[in-house]
DNA sequence: TGGCCTTTAATGTATAGACATAAGTAAGAC
DNA sequence: GTCTTACTTATGTCTATACATTAAAGGCCA
């Protein structure tokens, strides 16, 4: 049995999701809620500030408890682990590490300026292979100042990504998704044809204020596709590092 | 002043996104974070549920409280209207339609089958430009049972998408991204090269059981980004249309 | 009418105490 | 030694109560 804060909580849901409760509707105030589950205030409460923090429904203080306006349109995007997801579709997951340098940050590159502060930078350049066949080339750069740890990481072994998702928390990330052609030495590394499609995933991450990493990876077209979904089966909050 | 269950979770939270406290290592008890704020077990219960409940914590009876291992990676993706992002862009945008038919769902075609049920399907074959220029060329499917509507609705002024948008709600969505080469056809259409890198964005929506509509948009490559964002402080939203 | 002030209805925060539940841990049985 | 059982500890839930904080609503007065 489920606990009353949350079947409270999801019989709340529930009524938003399935339209019975549409955007602007006024719900019941606590005291109501109360009578309907027979229940003591604070647990009402603790089921609507969860509601609240999710951002399902507004409380304004003698006002009332409303259905929250959606956003237009807004889906969770899954960035898996690139070696779990090989994994997980049945392939055999290999990695080589290509070059591995610790540098200034290049004058020129304000980006490079930004992550670094005051420090060096990490530039790890890798190969992800599904059986043996090149499925995606990535360029990282590491802040050296923000994850001392990763100069002493042994990346012959593990993947940057998936140290760094091991050992590093993060506040903030943007992904920037595009489309782009295979220039002369992409296509050399990935094994496909000059000027053939590629998927570009370009991702930098914060912690509060500063920058620890950004990382761009390079998709065979055919090899890869990226899957985005929203449904009323309300994914929980994950997080994570990478 | 923030009040102290805030205050309290936010003093764990900087140690946890600081470093002071790495993934793995344990927290005080709450008895102890008791005597430490000087305050009830319920206030430190809030602050901590908070942490829980976005993830940063992981809460085990017995054993005691723990900074998260990060796992999982997902993101909130926007997917904007595609007339607001371009205006939003200070350019222009129009739209052509460029086939609206009415017809049976192919035999051969298990997808197009799920997608009409017992009725019929409007395919509609359209393109978006920004100042004039080709930005996106879509097709889409709509069911005519889900939407009956749709027959009706005048496509010349305004895009499916748009119209869609307005006018039905959806419970369920996943959009499927990848990069392909344009073909002779979508090069024309597009005015680019043959074989030249697009995005692919397609996009299948449900409500409840019901499949809605399906479609592929395919962008030029160098005209469009698909960005996505994901922030602590994160509220998310569910639902609207398309 | 329009601006100010008071009331009041709702949420927000906090407390103390009780009992439930899960999972390490140690004691005992074999 | 290993399995089982009972105990202990930390979190999880819930209640009843109190007072704080906002902002809507309405009244007062110029």
């Amino acid at each position: 049995m489920m606990p009353l804060h949350e079947r409270i909580r999801s019989s709340i849901e529930a009524r938003i999701l399935s339209g019975v409760l549409a955007p602007g509707d006024r719900l019941p105030i606590e005291a109501e809620l109360m009578q309907d589950f027979g229940c003591s205030r604070m647990t009402v409460n603790k089921a609507l500030s969860a509601l609240s923090l999710v951002g399902l429904i507004d409380r304004r203080k003698r006002a009332g408890t409303f259905v929250a306006r959606p956003r237009l349109h807004s889906m969770v995007l899954d960035v898996p682990d690139l070696a779990q997801e090989v994994a997980r579709r049945g392939q055999c997951y290999s990695y080589e590490l290509l070059a591995r340098t610790l540098r200034a940050p290049a004058k020129a590159q304000p980006d490079e300026q930004a992550l670094a502060g005051r420090g060096k930078l990490l530039e790890i350049e890798s190969l992800h292979l599904a059986n043996n066949v090149p499925l995606a080339l990535e360029r990282r750069l590491v802040g050296v100042i923000a994850v001392p740890a990763i100069v002493t990481a042994d990346l012959d072994v593990e993947a940057s990504g998936t140290w760094l998702l091991r050992n590093v928390v993060w506040t903030e990330a943007e992904t920037r998704i595009s489309a782009m052609s295979a220039d002369k030495r992409i296509g050399e590394l990935l094994d496909v044809e000059k000027g053939a499609a590629c998927l570009s995933i370009e991702r930098t991450t914060w912690r509060g204020k500063e920058q620890i990493t950004s990382v761009q990876q390079i998709f065979v077209a055919d090899a890869y596709d990226l899957v985005a979904r929203f449904g009323s089966a309300q994914a929980r909050t994950p997080r994570s590092t990478d």
